[in-house]
DNA sequence: ATGTTATATTAAAACGTTTCGATAATAAAT
DNA sequence: ATTTATTATCGAAACGTTTTAATATAACAT
């Protein structure tokens, strides 16, 4: 393995010089910078990276965590907001140290081992996540950005999915098609993004004159107090086809519970669309693959890791600027279940 | 941040004495060590990392490859497996670095940048990967393993799955359930892995007497030299379903091949398991969420992970070893389709 | 000519470890 | 009592960078 001194007596000029024309700094000679680089060239140099942090005192490392429940679970989702952000960081040169954290979340006892040891310059949190984890990097300074999470009363750095005007949409896109009672499906509205899809679906039905009083709405309403999964899709549809009349489409918080809860009415031999209709959210990988194909809407998800990749730099460069939120746009992907 | 000088202070001994302590080396008096260890203890001293691997050489992360495809489509079994790794991980000190590669590789242009800055002491392969990528780590002399792969007439590291003991154990399990007639569906025998699986296929149903001869065997065999994915068990059982008689079960190459078999079996109408079986192979997420449930072989993929991890640190440790093959039982989970 | 500024190069210190070799003290063997 | 081996500690060099401050040259205004 080549060294700086090895490029340097190579280009005849001092280490100095080489470590200028490497990091683009202060003034060298346009002929000498050649020299270097034609030196590095040929030898094939790559500068050592634990040197380089060693001496610059950044880590050059990025941690991106994720509940495990969200990792591995039937959703494709989060791990493509990660391949999102490891595309980004390719053109930079940091790498992403990926993570779980159970639900049960003790800062003393299970702290990733990338922050116990500091070897990370900032943090990428995706998706609900243990509150604990995040005062702890909100206390120890450590930049941080949150992925489609925020937390009720506090302004932090993240980047949202425009959950509001998607599910607004939603909505449009049933009227549209002449549904009159659209149902809502969803789990707990601990998780933002999900108590805004809902708050779209809300005003979209008062908008459009069709759910008009509280009862209504919560007639055809059903929501539990937890994780969003298929199941929750399956109980939702039963739920929902006990009322008199039936909803004639299904509006899901999310696509895991969508595809619940068309398994629940393909097991009522209810035909989708015809009698139903089914709108997910997230646009995972299965929504392309199911029967009937869902209508959902399209979440950017590697747009979604790139961005936070950047903000999450800006911040590391910046610490002391405020808070940014940035939203990322949805479109609607029709399908057949609508 | 406190270094190992003030820890040297405040423990009254020479920075050597308090890096024998943290690496375990050389004589050190029982008192001194615990006078070290006490001042480690009170200034909440980790070690730079940089630093560290700045004076050892080695760069404490381990590669994690994956093929793009496998990553983020249907398939949530690599992802488990690189959880694994993680896991075993964190009870060592290094880091792995997960990054995708696409299926047209060039070494010269689209090696994973960890490997072109030579930040990584070993790499775990995982799945189908591009043999380009392989021979230079070969070539380069950098420590890896295969994990569920294997490249044909050639002898590396790897974790392999019992793939022919788990088919021939499914195939058994259909026997005993009176099968007479089992088709197998399945993608490219390019992975060595589904190659096996047809194998344990083929030798268990000689055993049991089903088929002996070569034209019978083909009649109900339907292989396409495609990554394998949900549609090839659609194709597949539209394929097979065109035989007279036609088969009563079907055994899928993987999980994601039954779920399209299904599919398309309920398309037809056709009762699952009465009129025909479905059993996969993996136990990906999905098969127990989906309808019926299916039966497959669960593919313990986080011990996958976690051997793949050990066996790599061997071969970092000891370079010179010859290669070895180590296999991970599968077992079959009966469930709803058989 | 003279001071000022911009450009170009470098020596040396610093970053925080590990490790080699030297030295000292203690124990064991003659 | 003297050599030899074992145990214990440490100083100093090495790892490969970046960065600061010093110095040198060239360009430019006065």
């Amino acid at each position: 393995m080549s060294t700086i001194k090895d490029i340097a007596k190579l280009a005849g000029v001092s280490i100095s010089t080489v470590s200028l024309v490497l990091n683009n700094k202060g003034y060298v000679r346009l002929e000498t910078r050649q020299k270097v680089l034609d030196a590095i060239q040929k030898m094939n140099y790559k500068p050592s990276r634990p040197a380089r942090k060693l001496a610059t005192g950044k880590t050059g490392n990025i941690g991106f965590v994720i509940w495990e429940g969200h990792f591995y679970e039937v959703e494709m989702f989060y791990s493509e907001v990660f391949l999102g952000m490891e595309y980004a960081a390719r053109k930079s040169d940091s790498y992403i140290l990926l993570t779980t954290v159970k639900e049960e979340f003790d800062p003393k006892k299970d702290l990733p081992r990338f922050l116990k040891y500091k070897d990370v310059d900032g943090v990428a949190l995706a998706g609900r996540v243990p509150h604990a984890l995040v005062e702890y990097l909100d206390h120890q300074c450590i930049p941080f950005v949150l992925i489609d999470y925020a937390i009720p009363g506090r302004n932090y750095n993240c980047i949202q999915i425009d959950n509001y005007n998607g599910a607004f949409r939603a909505i449009e896109h049933l009227v549209k098609r002449g549904r009159k009672r659209i149902g809502f499906v969803g789990g707990t509205f601990f998780h933002p993004s999900i108590k805004e899809r809902y708050r779209g679906y809300k005003e979209a039905l008062e908008t459009y004159g069709l759910i008009n009083d509280q009862a209504l709405l919560k007639k055809y309403t059903y929501v539990e107090n937890v994780e969003t999964s298929p199941s929750i899709g399956e109980k939702g549809v039963a739920a929902l086809l006990t009322q008199t009349p039936a909803p004639d489409a299904i509006f899901c918080c999310n696509d895991p519970t969508a595809l619940g809860a068309i398994k629940e009415i393909q097991k009522r031999q209810i035909k989708i669309p015809d009698d139903i209709a089914v709108v997910g959210f997230d646009d995972i990988p299965t929504a392309s693959f199911c029967t009937p194909l869902l209508t959902t809407l399209h979440v950017p998800k590697l747009t979604l890791g790139k961005e936070a990749f950047n903000l999450l730099n800006e911040v590391i460069d910046r610490p002391n600027e405020p808070p940014q939120t940035r939203v990322i746009g949805v479109s609607l992907i029709e399908r057949e279940s609508s």
